[in-house]
DNA sequence: TTGAAAGCGCTAACAT
DNA sequence: ATGTTAGCGCTTTCAA
């Protein structure tokens, strides 16, 4: 294409045909891999498209066939928070693994979180895609909450309430037992004056496991008022970490709601002159690279999110293949101990 | 389409022409802007698109009109090595903004990084898109090198020599030039005994980098010597760290190919009781979040990652558009000098 | 097992 | 300014 080089004709199906010495509708048999296909025709086929170097047009396909072939990753975050989060990096590793065993592609959208642009709407919507898996951790946008009715999507996270609808499908991992558990191991670890660190109001994960903070509290008996809220972002949990230590000078443990605020609460105590876990123990969630890449090994409730990932993309798939689907599959997490508790 | 409810039928152009009592064409001609419709029929022809909830079907407007409105990002990495990498989340945040103001969509293809799957290559080749972005950073690549020669393509970073075709288009920053700066910034400290550590050699921007680090040293008549090979990851920046301090005692400051490592760099010297800058200056290379992370921040070359992403778009959109545009676009590093030297 | 023929939903000359 | 008419490259009945 270089310097106004025309464009390399590309060989049409046709053209096979006619190499081969048989009728368009015997090539597309070929290349769908149809049985009613005689072995030496196939043969000839096959050598015509090699030698050609044939690949198909897929919009052309995509029209005739009614099926793209592809799904889109929809991601209402924009390209630092995605890339921020290695939580994102696990989940899309998942879907390219399931997917590399189908014959779908997946192609990503990053679209803005509070709306999606026009554009995105008409690629969903345009017959682009027969099917969309949306990671949204954020209420309050209709557009994609209200996608469901127009194609199949499985979506990586519940809904909040107030905009799912009762045909969604979605993988999620039981956030308010995994830390419900995380601050009880803190509770059986001894300590009684257990704050937390949250996330985002907006988002299901951050609000259940608060809920999972406060039922171990309160099945301890514990208070639960040490409380100070978070972003999802190491400089959030900085800013949180500080706020809780000046307001509750007594606190002992810190169950944060991410491992990257608490890499940032590690970082906020040493500078108070405080010791993990001596002084203050910490307790993170994800299991997430940052829980291991500083001196203090991170205590944390991990998800399985690379899994989660080739859990959405299966689900999708059977979706497209018209299988009945369970609506919800929640996955479990664990419990890592490390050096921070 | 939750519980095999039929997918809702979408409108076609037709339906809208019937629906507004105009022809096809017309509806044609409203969807794609063209002034040559009178404002009456142009108000009824909305109207009609509104209360149908008309979309455009793209894989027909693309088999019709030869062109797919659509680009793909090619990254032959797997998603750990891209979304840990703040380089990549700039560029793409860089081309999706482009983009945004164009009537193209983006769709990010991950590959693996030897060798780019058949439906990776059945997707660039099969007319799914108008051209490619591809961010690699690799060598030993024969399909994607030679992509150019079927596809409008921009590189992100210049290709080996080797794979270069004349034809390519590209951006880069001076790597080179950026290095040397970088090691005459360390000269200028007064520093004398330099070392270096490398990205993987198969990776251009590593190879330009290493050989700025040696122009700075020779213009200043320094030893060479003392040079340690990472991968441009943070674990890889703690082992060369290591052996380089064993190996060589006596350094007083590290030229480090990239933030991500000089970050691990900062860990293995604290580690060591080595104390940055008194005892060892750091300079690295980037300006990534990872420069300003930890406790000491870090003097590093910076590269404009964001507006290069933005520069490959652009490029890209020009060549699509016919333009004549330039094969090769140098963009400035420029230093940024914190703690670490 | 194979071929002929009719579209899929849209754009783009060419008329008018 | 608008309509008519051919396709774009493929899949898919329907016959043979």
């Amino acid at each position: 294409m270089s310097d106004g080089t025309p464009a390399p004709v590309r060989p049409t199906l046709e053209e096979v045909a006619r190499v081969a010495g048989v009728s368009r509708a015997t090539v597309s048999r070929v290349i769908n891999g149809s049985p009613r296909v005689s072995p030496d025709v196939l043969v000839v086929v096959e050598k015509a498209i090699a030698e050609l170097n044939y690949v198909p047009n897929r919009a052309a396909r995509s029209l005739a066939a009614r099926a793209t072939m592809s799904i889109a990753l929809v991601v209402p975050e924009n390209a630092h928070r995605f890339f921020g989060d290695p939580y994102f990096a696990d989940v899309v590793q998942g879907i390219s693994e399931r997917l590399d065993d189908s014959d779908y592609v997946l192609n990503l959208q990053l679209t803005h979180p509070s709306s999606p642009s026009e554009k995105t709407r008409r690629y969903l919507l345009g017959g682009n895609v027969d099917g969309a898996i949306v990671v949204s951790h954020h209420s309050g946008d209709h557009f994609l909450a209200s996608l469901g009715r127009s194609l199949p999507v499985v979506f990586g996270g519940r809904p909040l309430g107030q905009i799912a609808n009762p045909g969604d499908y979605y993988i999620d991992v039981d956030n308010r037992l995994g830390a419900r558990r995380g601050v009880e191991h803190l509770i059986a670890r001894g300590r009684t004056r257990i704050a937390t660190i949250t996330g985002p109001a907006d988002m299901p994960a951050a609000v259940d496991r608060e809920m999972g903070w406060r039922d171990a509290l309160a099945g301890a008996g514990l208070s639960d008022h040490r409380i100070a809220h978070g972003d999802f972002t190491e400089a959030g949990g900085i800013r949180a970490a500080l706020v809780l230590v000046d307001e509750h000078p007594d606190l002992d443990a810190i169950f944060v709601a991410s491992d990257l605020m608490a890499s940032g609460v590690l970082l906020a105590l040493e500078e108070r002159g405080l010791r993990v876990p001596t002084d203050v123990a910490i307790v993170g969630f994800d299991n997430s690279p940052y829980a291991t890449r500083g001196r203090i090994g991170l205590t944390t409730v991990a998800q399985p999110s690379l899994e989660m990932g080739v859990v959405m993309a299966d689900t999708l798939l059977r979706l497209l293949a018209g299988e009945q689907v369970e609506h919800v599959t929640m996955m479990e997490t664990s419990l890592v101990v490390r050096d921070s508790s």
